[in-house]
DNA sequence: CTCTGTGAACGACTTCACAGCA
DNA sequence: TGCTGTGAAGTCGTTCACAGAG
């Protein structure tokens, strides 16, 4: 089951598990059972077994993983053993918050830029980071070898951004505009729509019949 | 193919369609092929018609389908053609940054009140939004008939707060803390890492053979 | 006896292909 | 001829169930 292309939800649960690692870690937790990390994220023990399988042999019957070692290892496989540098296009009202993030920080990633048109907005620092006039995007990308943005602007904009961003040579792209990016097939997208997640909640409530909450959590969306 | 259970895929599509559709009304577009729809959303025109059959028969056979009607039918059925109050739950950058953007009142979504622990953030007006202490979460939500609530509180008490909340009444939750909730089989959970997101990114750019984006965008994630 | 790794069975979603209406 | 609606076929992912290691 190894050198296989790996599905998307296993790359997206691939995050739950080494989230869920780093905090057994942090409670001395030594080894975990297939079964223990399952339960706290409300996924089956046969899922766990399974998606694991795609990388590797990693646990010991009778025994279950070793956490430390599989955190390694995940770090790895998803590539956040090293620092990223990220960009950010937009400073408006969610750009800034997302300056401001301490959760990037934490996973690996590190916002070296931020860039924006209005002259209301560039030379501002926020967070730690400058604000730069568009213009200078591709010497920054190509300084400092950024290969992920996350976008941030009005959706007029997004395309056009993106267009400039692709251009630049970065690689993937957090979107958190409500729009469907155009990119070439080099680039990655994955669009945050903020308002479209409520709205799933609205039908979600809204249907009202009965729904399993823990069968709902970390389905559907992007991928 | 009407009056079963909706796939998730199929509603976060929907979100997706009613989206292009109102920017096709914005632009004075008046109908619109399924392969009109799906050709900006990186979607195969019969995964549009099979979602739309989910719901009903909305289309002509040789024109297409009414933009407007359709926006009717669509805010419909994602409940959203009445406006949701909405509470928020943690004013730090994160939280502060949403009271602030505007999609979700676009969206009809109304964040009627937020919430903190903190003294010195209670009392604060952000986004047009008063910041109250948490001890008034239930009447608040009583008062306003609010169900659902977005989380925006750090990982220690993301747990806590989940609790307070379905005590209160709350359905459906879009949680932005690291964790997995816990909730119970009636409240419904939508959980937005965007540190996990990134990873997600940095896992295919990484990986770097060579991926379709179009077929990228949208996947994965939560449902 | 516990718990992993995995083929096989199952189920869910997507794509195909075409009948039928305009 | 253009395009929808839909059964049938195909693909992909999950769950089951068990052999085998510790």
């Amino acid at each position: 089951m190894k050198g296989q292309a790996i599905p998307a939800p296993v790359v997206r649960r691939l995050s739950l598990y080494l989230r869920q690692l780093e905090y057994l870690a942090t409670d001395g937790v030594e080894k975990v059972s297939s079964l223990g990390l399952a339960g706290s994220l409300n996924i089956t023990a046969a899922q766990v077994r399974k998606d694991l399988a795609c990388f590797g042999q990693f646990g010991r019957p009778g025994v279950g993983y070793l956490v430390k070692p599989l955190i390694g290892e995940f770090r790895r496989i998803l590539g956040t053993d090293k620092t990223w540098n990220v960009i950010a296009v937009g400073a408006g009202d969610l750009g800034r918050a997302l300056l401001r993030y301490k959760g990037f920080r934490r996973k690996g990633f590190r916002i070296v830029a931020a860039f924006d048109v209005s002259q209301t907005k560039v030379g501002r620092v926020v967070g730690g980071t400058v604000v730069r006039h568009i213009r200078e995007l591709p010497e920054v990308i190509a300084e400092h070898g950024v290969r992920l943005a996350v976008v941030a602007v009005p959706v007029q904009a997004a395309q056009e951004m993106t267009n400039l961003l692709c251009a630049a040579g970065i690689k993937g792209i957090l979107n958190f505009a409500p729009a469907t990016l155009q990119t070439p097939p080099d680039v990655a997208v994955r669009p945050v729509d903020l308002a479209a997640e409520l709205e799933q909640l609205s039908f979600i409530v809204g249907s009202a019949a009965s729904e399993r909450s823990a069968g709902m959590q970390g389905m559907g969306s992007r991928g």
